[in-house]
Parts: C-alpha cells; structure tokens; sequence
DNA sequence: AAGTCTCGTCTTTTT
DNA sequence: GACGAGACTT
C-alpha cells in the first residue's frame, strides 16, 4: 500500500516519535483528523490570497528571477515561498488520519497511553451521570497544586467534577509567571477560565521565603518585560515579593553577571567557582548549575566525574543506550548467535574483546583480527574461525597474542555462558556475565559507581519484569524485544540520576522548577541558547491555524524560563555567557541579561591560564584515552600485501581510523539490510547484462527477469534482514529497478558489447599497487565506458571536481578517475576509458 | 541599503 | 526545517 509515509530509504520506523508526539497533541487538543483538515484548508486559503497571506509570502519589491525570467510586482504572492511553506504540512494530514490505526491497535493490545488515563475518565464521565456524580459527592474538596501546568484536558477533568456544587470548594495555586510547560499543552488559558467560571477569592502570595530582596527584585525587573501577565490584566493584582526568610540575610550580594571571552573560559571559571565554593566549606548540595539544555553541561559534567567531584544530574536518560548496558546486550547477543549458529557473531567479537572488564590489550586484538584474516592452512577456502582461534594457545602464539593466559580465559567464559544458554534463566545469564566478566567489579571501583549500578539494576529488573510478565523470558525473545524496542525507537528511561546525595546540581531550568539552592549558576545565558525559536525536525509542523489559540509569544515563554532559573538561587546568583565560541564566532548575550542591567560596563572576564589548563587538559585527557592502538610494525607488515581500492580510498581520506579498523585490520563487519540491498541490486544486474550478453540473436531481456534477478539476489542475501526488512526492501527494489528500467533501458542498445564485474587487481599507479572491481565495463565502437551502480543516496557534492590542487574533489568524482588509473595501468584488456557517468539507481 | 535567493549548519524542555 | 551568512538584485 501507498501512504505518503512510506520511504523506500533508510530506518524502517522512522516516523515513530514523530507520529506519538502529533497523536499526543491530538488527544491533549481534542483535534480529529477532520478538524485539522478544516485547518490546513483555511489555511492554504489565507495563503493563496495577497490580502491574508502574511509578510513573509509577498514581494516586497519587483523582483525578477534570473531562471524562469518571470517579472513579480510588489505586493505580488511569492509562490516559491507559499509552496513551501505549504510542503511543510504535506505530511500533518496523512499522518494524523493514522490516529484511528493507532488507537485502534492499541486497543487491540489492550494498552493505554498517557493521554489516555485523563482521555478515558473523560469520556466515562460524560457517558455516564451517576458515575459522575458518585465522584462529584465524594470530593467535595478540591485543591489543585501548580495549576499554571494543568493542560486541557486536566483542566476540562477539574471541571466536571467542581461543577456540580452551587458554590465548589475549589482551591487553586499557581504561578502564571512560572508557567513553562507550554509545549505539552498547559495553557495560561485556564487560569482565566477558572478565574471566570468561579469567581474566586484572590490571594495574592507576596512573601517569598526563598530568595533574598535583591534577587527578587532583579527577577522582577526581568519578567516585567512580559506583557501576558495576570498583573497587567486585572490592576487589583499587585505581585511585590517581599523577602521574609527567618534567617534574613543582610547586604546579600547583588547578582553578579559576567562575561567571558569564549565558552571554555566561561565553563573553566565556573569549574572553579565551584571548587572554591567547595574548599570554603559549601556543601555541594547548595550549589547548582541551570541551563536551558542537557547537552550544554555535557563538558563540564564529564569534568567532574573525572576528577572525581560528586555531582547529582537531573537528566532522562535511556539505559539501553548506556555503555554498560550496551556491552551487556552485545555479549548476549554474541552468545545467542553463536548458540544458534556457530561463528555467526563474529563481527561482535572484535568489540566484544575490547570492554574493559576483559582487559585484553587492542594490539593483541589487532594481531588476532590480522591472523584470523588469512587462510586455514587444511581449508584453504576458509577463514580462520575466531572462536577457534581464541581457544588455541598455539594459534594465539602464531599471531603474536602477548597475553594467551588473557584472552584463553576470556575464550573459555564465552563457552561456558554458550553452553548455559539452554540451561539457565537469562536473569542468571546475565548475573553470571555481570559477575565472570569483571564488569561488575570494574563498575564498582569506577567513580560513578552509585549511577553505573542503578544503571545495571534497572536493566535487569526490566529483564525480571518482562520474564515475569510472559512467564518465562528466553534470550531469544529478550533479543528480539530490545531490538524492536531499538527499531521503534522506544526507551527505558530513569527519570532521576542520583551519583551521590552530596553533589553539585546540573539542572536544566526546566526540571529546576520547584527546588532551591543557597549558590545558583547560570551559564550559556546567550540568545540562541536561551530565546531559540523552536526548530522542530522531531515533530510534524502544526498548520498555524490550528496553533495560533496555543501560541501567542514565545519569547515570553522563554523569559519565563530565565525567571524560573533566577528565582531559584536563596541568596548567590550568578548570571554568566560567553561573547564568542570556541572557534571565536562571535555570540549574542541574551536579551534577558540587558532588560536586569546595563551591559556597557561589562567587560569580559579572561580566567588565569592555570585555570584553563585544568580544566581543557582534564578533558583532553580522557578524548585520548583509547588511541594508542596503532602499532607501526604491525601496519607496515599490513600495509606491504595492501591494494589501494577506489572505496579504501575513500575511507582514508574520509577517516583514517575507519580505514584502519575496516581495510587493514578488515575487523568482521555485522551484515546490514543496505548491504545486503546493494549487494541484490548489483547481483540483479550482473546477471541481467551477461543474459543480454549471451543472447542469441541479441535481445533485451525484459524487466521482468530483472525483477526476477533481484528476488533471487534478495533471497541470497536474504540473512542481512529481518522479515520487515526484506519485505521493504524487496517492494523499495523491485519499484526502483522499475524506474531505471524504463528510465534507461532505451539506450543499454547503443553498446557494442558489456562486460560485467570484471575485476582489475595486478596493476599499479607510479609504484602504489592498486586494484578494483568495475561494475560494468561497457564497449563502444570508439570508447569504452565504466558504469558504477550506486545505490546510496544521491549528492551531487561527490561528483564535484576538485577546485585547485589542494582539494581532493568529491567521492565519486574520485572513483572515476581511479578506475581510469585501473584501466590505464590494466594489461590484460586494451581499453582507454574515454567517459565515467553518474547513474543514480535509488529512490 | 534592503529585499531575495542559495547554501551550509545545527537540531529541547517533561508530566 | 530554521536560521544566518553571503551572493545577487533592485
């Protein structure tokens, strides 16, 4: 079936987290799929029409477009423009009717979502009276807690039940100048509604027992700059906070801004602000670091960690794709592939070997990827099998292995959790690797311990849990659920890290809300870091018409946000950005730090070099850590049986160390669906063209047995896939074979003669051996020509020639001239290529 | 000098 | 996909 949805290219669900959040708004928004069509058409309406379309869709001046030689008139519609802006919602509608699949598979499961647990009660309570009102009886008392927070439906759920009294006894908190939750649909909104239906008491809280007068006037100065704001609405409000700690801090420090001269140097002064708080006896606790995003502490949390300063991050975070439980799914997946067909996981090894908790070294890894690269000396037509290798003291000598005792040890725990595989729960598989292994025990002496083993217990509970859900759990299905769970893009959260109960905070001003800190830092206080417009590739573009109830300004959000982050500090507030990046691009200060204060007498602060040195040298470090692994002795002996190829190549220039891993060490590569894709089409076409080639008299054959080709070069691949994958791919190829049949095939008649895959490898280009395989080598009567089937996407960038002599040019371009050094230098054929030509065969 | 186009860069927050 | 920089147009 066809569904706008449907790519013939790349991730199978790819569109998973997009259409959960889109279905999520949906329900939170009540919009069915016919609402939002209402919407895009009024929408494309307003677009069509000069008079509604909006600044941005106009000529603002006459124009003329140098291509097409069309001449516009201001005030004309610029159709570029409009249809791009319409192609933006070309996927909203087709993905929103999806909702009723959805909803319907889900009830087929029997599962819930998140929206469902309010959706439902809902639903129920207007079905049903007397269920209503059995629950309107029974709480005759309602306080509702942060309720600038409460979104539609929440809010909808508190009025049906205050509702039926005369006079409800409903009592309310919130703060309208800290309502940050506008994206999972809280809505200031209600706060009016409220106000209107229940004409309440108002109290207007003014004693703050948190901050200190200064910083609560300061924070004021900032968020007078909204203007939604309850305050401006109705003039009976007057919000003046006024400190009243119990213990008043007299002359608390005003906020101090500061700037810097580049990133590092602003995140070096905070590194030892903090450690000078710590020396003065602060306790980590009372100190926290907000930023609007994650990744933004990343350095400085890594930092710490190294140098063993305890810090407590507020983060969600994925376990699955954590370092030791990765290395845990791996060794299991090893295991299983070897259980269910020996030497099948042998691209997992190589990794395998090199988790720490082994402790083997990377050259004697290297020497016996290296040794297992040549021939069985009884089987010439074998590889050496690794698993065989590993075992045999003898073989390891031969390779030059300088810890045998190490890696035999490791060798025979892979056999034995082999063998357990039958014989065990996959609980106690996985206690038996966590422990045999080392892991544990590594983890343990780590300086992370308290996270890395909440880390692992979460694992192994969701293991426990999911065996005691279907009864028993076997490793199999355990894989496959974690790989579908990969597939779909579905996580295993833990909400809340705590390395130590004593650390210093790194909190994003989101999750901030709510806590407190005697000694409050915000950095990175910059305007693209804290007024950012949303950009959303994570979710599908919502027509205009649809959002504009739910979105008014942005940049009041944000600078509720900054008010947030700045009302959290008790009494030190420290407010910091940088003037330029690392790579001294030039960088805007947050328009928030002007509307506190001046910024004219601000002059950026220059850390001391020490400073700098700590702090970038201790990150430097661990950037090092794993690359001592090149041994020249070994690469020179390597590199004296080597054959430059066009793609090695490529990989050089592209990455020396992926050249390293993949053409000189050749480490076993996992099979993958675009592989075994590739390899099906080129398959397809080899044996179509020799068909074409032996024809007797010379025919075309016709684009049925290219399909046929195709289906038995998938099936030859077939174990590069899963059963999903093979059936996209198989559809994606047959279609895309379709369209280069009928695209090209006209011209397959101009050749004289075609030879495919022939391979080119005793030649060389001024004393550098070189070798190659030819797709397809095409004779004319006066040339030659070299066909390479690419079934990557398409870039024009890789066929660019190069500029001077210092660029290198595209990839494609590159393999073009390589393949005419190949058939230059070739003696066994006397063709001169006279043309290379770029044929896409892809989606 | 300001509007327009093209291309390269970077790409959340969470109950 | 949005935004900024830089080239190009008026």
């Amino acid at each position: 079936m066809d569904h706008p949805l449907k790519r013939l290219k790349g991730e199978l669900y790819h569109d998973t987290k997009r259409l959960k959040n889109l279905f999520s708004t949906m329900k939170q928004e009540g919009w069915t799929p016919d609402y939002m069509e209402e919407q895009y058409h009024r929408y494309c309406a307003l677009l069509k029409d000069p008079a509604t379309a909006g600044p941005n869709f106009i000529y603002k001046r006459k124009y003329t477009d140098s291509k097409t030689g069309i001449t516009y008139q201001a005030g004309d519609l610029n159709p570029k423009t409009v249809a791009s802006e319409i192609a933006k919602y070309d996927l909203l509608l087709p993905a929103a009717r999806l909702i009723d699949t959805y909803n319907a598979m889900m009830a087929k499961n029997q599962r819930f979502d998140y929206q469902d647990m309010i959706l439902w009660v809902l639903e129920k309570f207007s079905q049903h009276e007397e269920l209503l009102a059995r629950y309107q009886e029974r709480f005759q008392y309602i306080l509702v807690d942060e309720y600038q927070d409460t979104n539609g439906s929440q809010n909808k759920l508190l009025f049906l039940l205050a509702e039926f009294w005369e006079d409800p006894n409903v009592f309310i908190v919130g703060d309208d100048d800290q309502s940050i939750y506008r994206f999972q649909g809280a809505n200031m909104d209600s706060i009016l509604e409220f106000k209107q239906r229940f004409h309440p008491r108002e109290i207007v809280l003014t004693d703050n027992y948190r901050s200190s007068q200064v910083i609560l006037d300061t924070s004021k100065k900032l968020i007078e700059n909204n203007q939604e704001r309850l305050v401006n609405q109705f003039s009976h409000l007057v919000k003046d906070l006024a400190e009243k700690r119990r213990e008043k801090v007299d002359n608390a420090p005003a906020p101090r801004l500061l700037s810097f001269v580049n990133e590092s140097q602003e995140e070096a002064w905070l590194i030892h602000q903090i450690e000078e708080l710590k020396s003065r006896g602060v306790e980590p606790k009372n100190i926290a670091v907000l930023y609007p995003k994650h990744r933004l502490a990343d350095n400085m949390v890594r930092y710490c960690t190294q140098k063993g300063i305890a810090v407590n991050v507020k983060k969600r975070v994925n376990i699955l794709k954590e370092r030791e439980v990765v290395q845990l799914t791996t060794i299991l997946s090893y295991l299983y592939a070897e259980y269910s067909k020996p030497h099948s996981g042998e691209d997992k090894l190589f990794e395998i070997l090199h988790y720490h908790c082994f402790a083997l070294t990377a050259l004697d890894i290297a020497s016996i990827t290296v040794f297992c690269r040549r021939r069985r000396e009884d089987d010439k037509d074998e590889l050496r099998q690794w698993r065989k290798v590993l075992a045999d003291a003898d073989m390891l000598l031969q390779a030059g292995v300088k810890d045998v005792q190490g890696v035999m040890k490791v060798a025979q725990l892979l056999e034995e959790w082999i063998s357990d595989i039958p014989n065990v729960t996959v609980q106690t598989l996985i206690e038996k690797i966590l422990s045999l292994s080392g892991m544990l025990s590594l983890l343990l002496r780590g300086e992370d311990k308290a996270w890395k083993l909440q880390l692992v217990n979460t694992f192994f509970d969701f293991v426990k849990n999911e065996a005691a859900k279907s009864g028993e759990l076997p490793l199999k299905d355990l894989l496959h659920m974690l790989q579908l769970m990969d597939e779909n893009k579905l996580e295993l959260p833990v909400s809340r890290i705590i390395s130590s109960e004593n650390g210093v905070n790194f909190v994003s001003a989101h999750s901030a809300k709510g806590l407190e800190f005697e000694h409050v830092f915000i950095f990175r206080t910059n305007s693209n870091q804290w007024e950012k417009k949303q950009g959303n590739s994570s979710s599908f573009s919502l027509v205009p018409t649809l959002t504009a109830s739910m979105h008014a300004g942005t940049i009041e959000d944000d600078r509720r946000l900054m008010y947030v982050a700045m009302t959290r500090a008790k009494t030190h507030l420290t407010i910091t950005w940088p003037i330029a990046s690392d790579v001294e691009k030039s960088l805007e200060p947050s328009r928030f730090v002007a509307e506190v204060t001046s910024l004219d007498h601000i002059k950026p602060e220059v850390v001391s070099e020490d400073w700098m040195i700590a702090y970038k040298g201790e990150l430097l470090n661990y950037q090092m850590g794993d690359m001592s692994l090149i041994d020249h002795s070994l690469v020179d002996r390597l590199l004296q049986n080597f054959r430059m190829s066009a793609t090695s190549l490529n990989k050089f220039l592209r990455c020396r160390l992926a050249f390293y891993f993949e053409n000189l060490l050749r480490v076993p590569m996992g099979r993958s669906a675009s592989m075994g894709f590739g390899n099906a089409i080129h398959f397809a076409l080899q044996y179509y063209f020799q068909d074409f080639e032996s024809s007797q008299p010379r025919s075309l054959p016709s684009v049925n047995r290219l399909n046929e080709y195709f289906a038995q070069g998938m099936d030859r691949f077939r174990s590069h896939f899963t059963q999903t994958e093979y059936e996209t791919h198989l559809y994606s190829g047959t279609k895309i074979l379709q369209d280069y049949f009928d695209k090209y095939s006209q011209e397959w008649w101009l050749a004289r003669e075609y030879k495919p895959e022939v391979s080119i490898d005793q030649t060389e280009y001024e004393g550098v051996p070189i070798s190659g395989q030819l797709d397809r080598v095409n004779i004319f009567d006066d040339h030659i020509s070299v066909t390479d089937y690419k079934t990557g996407k398409y870039d024009s960038k890789k066929l660019k020639e190069p500029e001077d002599s210092e660029s290198l040019g595209g990839d494609y371009w590159r393999q073009i001239i390589f393949y005419r050094l190949l058939l230059d230098g070739d003696r066994k054929h006397k063709w001169t290529m006279k043309k290379g030509r770029y044929v896409g065969i892809s989606a």
